[in-house]
DNA sequence: GCTTGATCTGAACAGGTGTTCAGATAATCA
DNA sequence: TGATTATCTGAACACCTGTTCAGATCAAGC
């Protein structure tokens, strides 16, 4: 069994990943070719498919991942007591995070309709998972008189598309900083459900 | 000089806009060919360019068009007195207006990265016109003390955000009406500003 | 040093891409 | 009715598409 460590599938790998992530976050699936990923990779188009077995795989897996490392990070945030504790920590986990892996969150919205039927419905299920966990924060926190929201299931989408507004403009090397971004849209989350 | 009136082309042109704005909101521009809309319209690709000089030229009219009719239908709302009218005003319109024609909305978000550069420049100026409404009334809200904003702009951007996500769910036979949508996104942005 | 096998190349496959254009078609006007 | 011409066809152009695979390459284990 030659070349196992150290070889370069741990090296190649990853960078058809990568490669693949920024060309589709740029141009969109459809307008990249298999050719173009391995071109920025340094390798032909044949060498592409040791790593993925085709291309709809390679969208799926970025997805995939992207919402798996989602829910992971937030199963993993400490828990509050108060309900308006509760939504300031989503809606500031919800900032940070996003804005920490623009591409792969630009291309998890943008890029769903080019996923099969079949791995569209595995995203769309991590994605309603994911906006459970707000919406149950709002139901909870309206049933203890903490919140006023007509319909928690409208309120949920509003505040994430809110929230997902942030990635359209955000610069790291703009005017303000990411903790100012934060306390900017809590502000706005908390006096529209109070 | 025969055939003017009464002429295919009268029939024809709509409805090659109208097979692309459907196509290329549903599968993308990239993802669909000059044929696949030919075919749509029931004709051969080739005719397609008696009504557009290229397909880029194609998602362009679709996408300033869209512009054109938002701006235009924007001016030619009424004039409210107070901030909070106006705010209301703009709000209960976005809503309106978008959900009316979800496929040109859909497309003037998701292709922008497909228009050539000067295409892009011109969208972005419509884009950012109606935008400039939208802080206007947040500026001249805040000034009169109206409003408690902390940053003009960005309460802008998260403000189309939101209203933007209502495309994304509702269906005119779903269980909320037009004027209940609009009840509770305008009460959501309402409570964000004061 | 030799064998092993993971990794990659380069060519090939069948089909699709946007676009052009000579020529067929047919609706209109004189 | 006949001439005009807007409209459309069908083929062609040069090139790109995702994917496969026989064979070359070369680092690692014996």
């Amino acid at each position: 069994m030659a070349r196992t460590a150290g070889s370069h599938s741990d090296i190649t790998g990853p960078r058809v990943r990568e490669a693949a992530l920024a060309l589709f976050a740029q141009h969109g699936y459809a307008a990249v070719s298999m050719r173009r990923i391995a071109q920025e990779v340094g390798v032909q188009a044949g060498a592409l498919y040791n790593y993925t077995p085709d291309k709809q795989s390679l969208l799926f897996d970025l997805m995939q991942g992207h919402m798996d490392e989602l829910l992971k990070a937030r199963s993993q945030e400490p828990v509050c007591n108060s309900a308006l504790a509760q939504l300031e920590a989503f809606s500031r986990f919800h900032i940070r995070f996003h804005l920490e892996r623009p591409l792969a969150v630009f291309i998890s919205y943008m890029e769903l309709r080019n996923l099969t039927p079949d791995n569209f419905a595995v995203i769309e299920d991590l994605r309603r998972r994911y906006e459970g966990e707000l919406e149950a924060i709002l139901r909870d926190g309206r049933d203890m008189g903490a919140f006023h929201v007509a319909d928690t299931k409208i309120t949920t989408l509003a505040i994430i598309a809110m929230l997902n507004g942030v990635n359209t403009w955000y610069r790291s090397e703009g005017r303000l900083s990411l903790p100012e971004v934060e306390a900017i849209y809590w502000d706005m989350v908390r006096k529209a459900v109070t």
